[in-house]
DNA sequence: ATGGTTTTTGAATCAGAGGTCAAATATGTG
DNA sequence: CACATATTTGACCTCTGATTCAAAAACCAT
């Protein structure tokens, strides 16, 4: 009963998902998202309810990727140091390489609606945490391969680095390639 | 010749700089700039050219007040460790007191600007450059005190500490005072 | 095919953004 | 005092943003 829907919900969440990141929530209007989606502004609203409610599908979106993209690509060989500095230098690699420097879905949210949107920050706090453990237990499993000293404490480093991700992020809008691959490496000598 | 200013065009300056801190570039209106400023919209459209204009005179204000406390603060007596950690404790509790989270000026404008507006780019940049080479000299001291191990690159070392900064800017918008403070203590272990 | 139901669409709405302008106001000069 | 000059102001303008809605379209069941 009823008409059919004639788009992948999914697939538009996904493609509102490259707005919101490329653009930020504000600076992403109903009309660009709709495009982008393939769909008009009423579908939109008929099936998002808001502008606010895709967006938080998009937050979903992009975590869930990339936690998935997170763990396999740190479950990879190679020693945790070498494995971590790869990750580090692939998430600004991949902005290097990008038509337009768009940073972190996550990173950007947390300064455009951290403290002023309780969702966001909650969305933001979470895949947070979640890229934090995926790390914690890389560097655990470092230290049982003996390949990471047994002083260091997994958590707190873990912390430490999404701090640094955090700040890589932001510096590879502003510095070059060279400048940002400098800084990883000193980041990484507590390992 | 011709009425007189009836304003002071650096406080007016000063004031917009704390709307543009706490709301954005996108976020802060006409309006609201002038309220803030004390003025009429046509005053500050005659005064300052264009809302994107107002912004460049708020970064270079941004800018040099932030050096200016900088500087003091890091001359200021104590170990290179100590005095770098207050620096850092500092700049997020500062944040974590206020009564709203606005982060950093210089790092809320690379996320939002950054690769989109080439002289906003280039101030920050040069802002960050700026209390890069503070932080260096400061360490640089420290190496000539006996306080920092010679082995560490004064420079390097500044430059994976604004990319520290920036992450914890980043974090204190969605983390508690606790969790950036334990990512300060591992963050300074190279030092 | 008629109905009941759900989806699609673009037009319409209302507010606010960024910016301009003419008129009013306040000086120094002759 | 009248003039040239510079500043102030709020009304005004145009454009876009976020959202709603009525009507058309597409399906299933009878």
């Amino acid at each position: 009963m009823g008409r059919p829907k004639q788009f992948d919900e999914e697939a538009a969440v996904a493609r509102a998902m490259e707005v919101f990141w490329t653009n930020g929530y504000a600076g992403s209007s109903p009309a660009e998202l709709a495009e982008a989606a393939g769909i008009g502004k009423g579908s939109l609203y008929h099936a998002f309810g808001s502008k606010r409610e895709l967006f938080g599908r998009a937050l979903d979106t992009y975590d869930r990727a990339g936690a998935e993209f997170t763990e396999e690509f740190l479950s990879a060989p190679g020693s945790t140091k070498e494995r971590i500095r790869a990750y580090l230098r692939l998430l600004v690699d991949v902005d290097f390489d990008a038509p337009v420097r768009r940073g972190c879905l996550a990173v950007n949210t947390a300064l455009e609606l951290g403290g002023r949107d309780e969702g966001a920050t909650a969305a933001v706090r979470r895949a947070v945490e979640r890229s934090t453990d995926l790390l914690a237990a890389r560097i655990e499993r470092g230290k049982l391969a003996g390949d990471v000293p047994a002083a260091v404490d997994a958590a707190e480093q873990a912390r430490f680095l999404m701090v640094t991700i955090a700040g890589l992020r932001v510096t590879a809008r502003i510095f070059d390639r060279e400048t940002v691959h400098a800084a990883i490496d000193t980041a990484l000598a507590g390992l």
